[in-house]
RNA sequence: GCUUCGGUGGCGGAAUUGGUAGACGCGCUGGAUUCAAAAUCCAGUUCUUUCGAGAGUGUGGGUUCGAUUCCCACCCGAAGUACCA
């Protein structure tokens, strides 16, 4: 009988799915686990074996967990919410909700056909009413929120507005857009609804403001600035440009010291956290004001170091700083107007990539330094950015470079405020090893004693306070598109109102197109029923709005990650109508134990979701601040493309190793066209695009060799390796086993099926193991001492390897084992029973085959894990680990009965010891229960 | 530029707190079986070699009885980030 893996993969892919084996339930005497992955995005394309990946080492973890009597919640959904689709829709006309369904069920054959062992009873769409109803419902959570600094918590808006009844804003200490005036319980009073709509905004953490964003012409809608890479959009890479728009923002730089301080409590890989550190960007430092003549506000800026403020000789302010058109003198202002215009038709890339060229106006106005009262000239410049603390610097020439090339390419004063630094060619920037000098009563000090007593001084005379500043800015949460989930938002007298949360969800209306509107509105915009009614509590034509009792409604959609930042609660209790979640599932799961998924997530998803659940940790709605204790991020599995030499502008090609002179590019070809030589295919070549048909194939040998190149996976680059192709020829065992075996989880590494045959070959080894002569068959025999030592040798090296999800090793150790045992000729029962249990969650079709045909009636899925048994293992000779004068260690055969004397003669005799002995003397041997514990010389 | 991670055979990669480097797999070589092939099994496979041995984990140095592992400097690669004041 031969190991017939399609036979037996559909046989027990049919077996759990009808008996339901996975299903788990929300209570159980068993302690709890639960293990995510990133819920995919289902795009058209399917799934390639780079995807996967985190899917096989979390179902390898799960299935781990189960054996040793975890109640184990292993769910999968969809990201269903996207622009592909929607932009799919734009070209064809196809609703998104339809070709979402269908990229659904195709992605959910080919997960199928892994052997995952998901509870799908479980699944959920963010694209769902049932489950937007809970996004938008968070979303009105927000708008009523805000964030109180004194308790550090967000607070219910109704308290806030308590407090400005009584005592007006003069106590509160909250996270808003801007600074406002201090009023009194008087004053707010006696403003209007309106006015003090508008100053609520101000402390909501779901806001509305006039706002620069990202805007993408081509895309028609605003980025995130984590969804533009190199000034250019994520997704198509198109250009985007700065633009002043009415937008909703999320006020997650409310968060960002806890966001920062919260890396220390989950056990996440540290690159990542390094990135959300920089991204969060803390400085500490503090904010100066410098009067200015002839006009009666001062200029705020932001420095980390105050220590430099004698080295002052001029101030530096963005263009687009509001008091540049107030303090330009008449004799500057065309230069200023124009330097203004010219740097703001430059895109954002324009601006990035021109960092080298200086540039910047004289405005002709003056500040005032607070300390020394000198005259600084003020400048504009665009090496000034708005968006980072004040949008104004004061610029220590010889302290910053960029001070100090704007200094020299102008001709501004450099002061050397250091001691005898040479500052004749750059600027002196270290914090360390320096003596202030030409710095008033600052002379001599250092960066740290400078820094303070600086601070201290400024605080004095009321010119400066300490001050942290962060780079994370608050998420823009709007977007001009339609396959997202509407804003459960109307609009009365221009000031936004929630609908009710009774009213819950705002289904997505239908449109007949996709694009923005002719008047360029969000595509929603087409909607003719898009208006609400206050009276009947519902959505209702637009042409019943007389803005009384029937309203227009907000016409943007949420952003991809509205619905991903709370998905882990909602596997919890995904069918629930009254909660996003109940209070027990909540209690009993309270946070994910184990996240698998990609580190592209760093500071999008995995920033936003943590902030999101700060968040409902705050109001009391989830019991945990932190959503996922461990995080992998599992790398991705590489494409190996194959290329071919072409002629320019011609029909030839050349194999690769034939130099002719003429000018050749390189072009993609399906690797599906190449042997394991490299050797091209040619006739699939010409049957494949019309461009090959009567081409020219110059070969070596009759042989045409392609370029090879590895790179990401994608169907544009013709090297996808689709999982079910492997499955078909190899099992999904096999391509289990084989994607664990490549490499660890965490690193990206290119795929190459040429190994695949030393997997697939373990699995029928392991299967013979119980077919000797064709036929099953085991014996009830006593195991031998070394067919134990290799089970329990093996035993251990998996309980290890798990601990550090070493799956790779894991695998090496199963094929030595079955090696081991082969030699044995072990077909024992005991034996091969307790294999079986321990490769089940690697491979476990087949260990489903065999542990039924060993007699099993249920499924192996929830077998205790074998024990690991030392004393099989350590019979006979043993390595013990010994220690000398309890530091240096290494392992040493002894015998365990010997006494102390022979032992010292082992120990001279080891001639790793040889030299160590040779210089000193035993003095003592202690030995516990047979192990040398310590060796004192 | 800065931050982080990494560099081990022909290849993917192993190597508990420093203790016999190269596990396991691929590939390759030889052999068995076969009319032959596939499949399977066995043996070998870091390099050099005068067959005794010598060298060897990016390079150079250091600590140590002993370093892939720890420390310093440099070189190379990957990822992230970038006028952040």
């Amino acid at each position: 009988m031969t190991y017939n893996f399609k036979q037996i993969e559909k046989k027990w892919q049919k077996f759990w799915s009808e008996n339901q084996t996975f299903k788990v339930e929300n209570d159980s005497s068993l302690p709890k686990y639960y293990i995510m992955d990133m819920f995919p995005y289902p795009s058209g394309a399917g799934l390639h074996v780079g995807h996967p990946l985190g899917y096989i080492a979390s179902d390898i973890y799960s299935r781990y967990k189960r054996l040793k009597g975890f109640n184990v919640l292993h769910p999968q959904g969809y990201d269903s919410f996207g622009l592909p689709a929607e932009q799919y829709a734009i070209q064809t006309g196809r609703h998104p909700k339809k070709t979402t369904e269908e990229n659904i069920s195709r992605y959910r054959e080919q997960l199928d056909r892994l052997g995952l062992s998901f509870d799908w009873s479980r699944e959920i769409r963010t694209s769902d009413k049932s489950y937007y109803k809970w996004t938008q419902w968070m979303f009105i959570k927000l708008y009523n929120s805000w964030y109180d600094n004194k308790i550090d918590s967000a607070r219910d808006i109704d308290e806030l507005i308590s407090v400005f009844k009584i005592e007006g804003n003069k106590n509160i200490d909250a996270s808003q857009s801007e600074e406002l005036k201090v009023f009194s319980s008087d004053e707010w009073n006696s403003y209007d609804l309106e006015k003090q709509n508008s100053i609520l905004l101000n402390y909501r953490l779901a806001f509305l403001s006039e706002i620069d964003v990202n805007w993408c012409p081509k895309l028609g809608t605003v980025l995130a600035n984590d969804e533009i890479i190199d000034g250019l959009s994520e997704r198509g890479g198109h250009e985007v440009v700065r633009k002043k728009m009415t937008q909703w923002s999320i006020r997650i730089s409310a968060y960002s010291q806890r966001l920062l301080d919260g890396l220390n409590d989950i056990d996440w890989p540290d690159p990542l956290k390094e990135m959300q550190k920089n991204w969060i960007g803390r400085s500490d430092g503090a904010m100066v004001s410098f009067d200015i003549e002839n006009f009666n506000k001062q200029i705020e800026v932001f420095t980390t170091r105050v220590d430099t403020i004698f080295g002052v000789t001029f101030m530096t302010l963005a263009p687009e700083h509001p008091y540049v058109k107030h303090i330009t003198t008449t004799e500057n202002l065309e230069t200023v107007n124009d330097y203004i215009k010219k740097s703001s038709k430059k895109t954002e890339r324009e601006r990035m990539s021109d960092v080298k060229s200086i540039s910047g106006v004289f405005t002709g106005a003056y500040a005032i330094h607070p300390l020394s009262n000198e005259k600084l000239p003020i400048w504009i410049s665009d090496y000034v950015l708005a968006g980072y603390g004040t949008g104004a610097v004061m610029a220590v020439p010889c302290g910053d470079q960029r001070d100090y090339n704007f200094a020299k390419f102008f001709d501004i004063q450099i002061r050397n405020i250091f001691l005898d630094k040479d500052i004749s060619n750059e600027a002196y920037q270290s914090k360390d090893d320096f003596v202030l000098t030409n710095s008033s009563f600052l002379d001599g000090l250092n960066f740290k004693d400078g820094l303070s007593l600086a601070i201290n001084k400024l605080k004095s005379v009321n010119k400066g306070v300490h001050k942290i500043n962060y780079k994370l800015r608050d998420a823009v949460f709007s977007r001009q598109r339609y396959w997202g989930e509407p804003f459960p938002v109307f609009y009365k007298n221009g000031s936004p109102q929630m609908i009710n949360e009774k009213y819950l969800p705002i289904e997505l209306p239908d449109v007949n197109k996709y694009l923005p509107t002719e008047d360029g509105k969000p595509p929603i915009g087409n909607s003719e029923v898009w208006a609400w009614d206050t009276k009947q509590n519902k959505v209702v034509k637009n042409s019943l709005i007389d803005d009384k009792t029937v309203f227009r409604m907000e016409l943007n959609t949420m952003p991809g990650w509205a619905g991903s930042s709370w998905y882990f609660n909602r596997y919890m209790d995904p069918n629930n109508k009254n909660a996003f979640a109940s209070k027990e599932s909540l209690d009993y799961w309270k946070e994910v134990d184990l996240y698998i998924g990609g580190s592209e997530h760093a500071t999008g998803h995995l920033l936003y979701s943590r902030f999101w659940q700060y968040f409902l940790y705050d109001l009391g709605l989830v019991p945990v601040k932190n959503y996922a204790k461990k995080l992998i991020n599992q790398g991705m599995i590489l494409g190996n493309s194959a290329y071919i030499k072409r002629e320019v502008g011609s029909d030839n090609y050349f194999s690769k190793n034939i130099d002719k002179n003429v000018k050749t590019q390189l072009i993609h070809v399906d690797v599906q066209f190449i042997n394991i030589y490299d050797e091209l295919d040619i006739e699939k070549l010409r049957n494949w695009q019309p461009q090959f048909k009567n081409a020219n194939f110059e070969t070596i040998d009759n042989k045409f060799l392609v370029y090879r190149d590895v790179e990401k996976m994608s169907k544009s680059k013709f090297n996808v390796i689709n999982p079910d192709d492997i499955c078909d020829d190899y099992g999904a065992d096999t391509l289990r086993l084989y994607e664990m075996f490549l490499g660890p989880i965490e690193q990206a590494k290119p795929w190459n099926t040429a190994g695949i045959t030393g997997t697939h070959s373990f699995l029928k080894k392991y299967w013979n193991l119980f077919h000797k002569s064709g036929n099953f068959e085991v014996n009830n025999n006593q195991p031998s001492k070394e067919s134990l030592k290799t089970l329990h040798k093996t035993i251990k090296k998996i309980e290890d390897d798990m601990k550090n999800f070493s799956f790779n090793t894991s695998i090496s150790a199963f094929m030595i084992c079955v090696n081991e045992l082969n030699a044995l000729k072990c077909n024992n029962f005991h034996i091969l029973k307790s294999l079986t249990i321990l490769l089940s969650p690697f491979a476990p079709h087949i260990c489903e085959e065999i542990w039924s045909k060993m007699g099993n009636k249920s499924s192996i899925s929830f077998e205790p894990f074998p024990i690991f048994n030392p004393d099989f293992v350590k019979e006979s000779s043993f390595e013990y680990p010994v220690s000398f004068n309890g530091k240096m260690k290494f392992k040493i055969n002894f015998d365990v009965n010997a006494d102390v004397e022979s032992i010292k003669k082992d120990l001279i005799k080891d001639d790793r010891l040889e030299k160590f002995l040779n210089q000193r003397e035993i003095k003592k041997i202690i030995v516990v229960s047979g192990k040398i514990i310590n060796i004192v010389c």
